[in-house]
DNA sequence: GTTAAATCGATATTAAAGTATCGATATAAC
DNA sequence: GTTATATCGATACTTTAATATCGATTTAAC
């Protein structure tokens, strides 16, 4: 039986797979042919049956006794998560951050390729940041019609974030990658995905203060 | 009764409590002195009853008909957040993703003082970054005694993430906020939160996916 | 005062994620 | 071949998070 086009998979098990990935290519760089869940889940310190589980929920069975085919598991997950044909993304903010995006060469094995940068910054506009050029914000709409982009990340002061996300739903965009730590008011339509640092760093603070509670320095 | 000082409170919600801050201190900006639930959700996009019990945990307690008060609310937050009193972070990695942490203001007012970088560049060394100094990365261990500090953040190359985060252990770093899309292994006393772009991606990518096929573009 | 409306808090319910158990199966050792 | 072992898959169970319900409480209107 085939399985659905829209798989429902939970946002948890899909934030592990490219760990596995991750995992699996270093496996298959150490020449390893053969990977079981038990494997899998030692090296990244989880328990293989969350392994197990995840990947079944990713379409992808493996053999008892044997585990998986390290080859066909690598290429059964990058076409899960959809890694073959690269999506374009736009990105708005050419300042540290967005540069610190550009020069991560990681995306395009990930599936994204940000072919280009916005800005309004006269001094930066026309020039390159590794290696994409940055235009200025006004041609946004235009090359993103041209282009067929789909995912515009943004990566601007906090001031203009529901400004730019709104010039980009106008645009079409059908994406936005949210860096800024403004909660975005959009249409139901667009997706809207929060990369919030905050919120990351008031984890980890109470769980040190817990740790150091336990054990002080 | 006391609330116990380990409290119990579930990682979502804490990641959603910056999130209230933020909104109210819109509010306050906005001169409004009382808020409800109700106002809250509206405004991020929840339901009243998830942040009465996010703020619940966090050990605030309403007032019927009338809500919370929003300075006091604030002021309870960043208490129970420890955004009083700062903790002092050192930084890995001076590269552009080390300057986009370096130049972002808000972490001074979310509990986080990111006092200086370490980097093997000898272009970078002595220099300064938004304002910060660059060391050598092997003065990381003695300045980490010398003052006391139990955050490294880690921004580094894939390659040496690892090493580094060695490096850390052995200066007696407590907790390794991760830039970098390494699993590290780390002693269970040495706290790792991770920032994995690879799993926003891919959330982002797969719920994209599946808003276009609902409705292609 | 009395009544109406909004909101909270406590308790209960539902949904989701994680974990355990156990029989089935494929390989390797003998 | 036969047996032992590692591993998987299916099902069941537990834990955690999210959501709903409803009585209690406070304020504002009349």
């Amino acid at each position: 039986m085939v399985r659905k086009n829209v798989a429902r998979i939970s946002v948890p098990t899909l934030r592990r797979l490219p760990m596995y990935h991750g995992y699996l290519k270093k496996a298959a760089g150490q020449g390893r042919a053969f990977v079981s869940c038990t494997h899998i889940a030692a090296g990244l310190h989880l328990v293989p049956i969350q392994v197990r589980k995840d990947l079944h929920s990713a379409g992808i069975d493996g053999k008892p006794r044997v585990g998986y085919e390290v080859p066909v598991l690598i290429s059964s997950l990058e076409k899960f998560l959809g890694w073959n044909n690269l999506s374009k993304a736009y990105l708005v903010g050419a300042g540290d951050l967005g540069a610190a995006l550009l020069g991560y060469r990681g995306f395009n094995d990930q599936g994204l390729d940000i072919v280009a940068t916005f800005d309004n910054d006269p001094r930066k506009i026309g020039g390159k940041i590794h290696g994409k050029n940055v235009y200025a914000l006004d041609k946004f709409a235009d090359l993103v019609k041209r282009n067929g982009v789909l995912i515009g990340i943004l990566a601007v002061p906090r001031g203009v974030a529901q400004d730019v996300a709104e010039i980009m739903i106008r645009a079409r965009i059908r994406a936005i990658w949210n860096f800024t730590s403004v909660r975005l008011l959009v249409p139901p339509s667009i997706i809207v995905q929060d990369e919030n640092l905050a919120s990351s760093l008031a984890v980890l603070s109470k769980r040190l203060a817990q740790s150091l509670q336990r054990s002080p320095s």
